[in-house]
DNA sequence: TACTTGACCATAG
DNA sequence: CCTATGGCCAAGT
């Protein structure tokens, strides 16, 4: 989750470097600078607070107070540090999405799923979007991955399989890598290819699990 | 700018 | 269990 939080003198509050631009800026011809102010912005990257949820149905409306939360956070870092509520006026932008263009966070969000677990496309989509209809992009993504792998530094993309434990397409030997970090892939040789076994168990994160 | 392409997802039959 | 369809969205053309 982002915020960007934009920081300006309040209206009246004399504002130097402003003025200063401002008259610079005639001198060198632009006539037509009628006011310059100077603000600030700040870009905030929030990590998501894991689910402390018991069973039972959770998902619907989580995404709208995530992002109610991280605003009233955002809203005490100003308060408190950010700006001079004397002088300073500021507004609060939050954004539903992580900063990074999409391919990246795509890829280091995939580089912390852990070895011997899974997670799926549509999870990594909610995680970057906010929902998983960009589910389809991961995977596009994915594809251009440019050091699959399971060592450090490398994005182990075979552990992305899709949302009902299959493992979907992409590399030849996605079962094999799986199967070699423990996993276990149940109804090979059918014509989706296979499908993880205990699911639930090996997905990544779990409940009350951060990523 | 508009259109096409998928390592997906949900639903209907 | 399977296929077909419509929706989706970032990238590439």
């Amino acid at each position: 989750m982002e915020a960007e939080v934009r920081i300006k003198l309040k209206h009246g509050v004399a504002d130097p470097e402003g003025e200063n631009t401002k008259k610079a800026l005639n001198l060198l011809g632009f006539r037509n600078v009628r006011a310059v102010e100077t603000m600030k912005t700040f870009r905030i990257v929030v990590e998501e607070e894991a689910e402390a949820g018991e069973g039972g149905g959770e998902e619907e409306g989580r995404e709208k107070s995530e992002e109610e939360r991280v605003r009233q956070e955002v809203e005490e870092m100003c308060r408190r540090l950010l700006a001079n509520p004397v002088i300073q006026d500021y507004e609060i932008a939050v954004v539903a999405r992580n900063c990074e263009d999409f391919q990246n966070a795509v890829w280091n969000l995939t580089q912390k799923i852990p070895k011997g677990r899974v997670t799926t496309y549509g999870e990594i989509s909610r995680k970057i979007t906010g929902s998983e209809s960009a589910a389809r992009a991961v995977g596009q993504a994915l594809a251009k991955n440019p050091k699959p792998g399971s060592g450090e530094g490398e994005i182990p993309c075979h552990r992305v399989v899709k949302k009902g434990g299959e493992v979907g397409e992409g590399v030849e030997n996605k079962i094999v890598l799986l199967e070699g970090e423990g996993v276990k892939i149940k109804d090979k040789e059918t014509k989706k290819g296979g499908k993880v076994e205990n699911f639930k168990d090996v997905f990544f994160p779990a409940k009350c699990e951060k990523w």
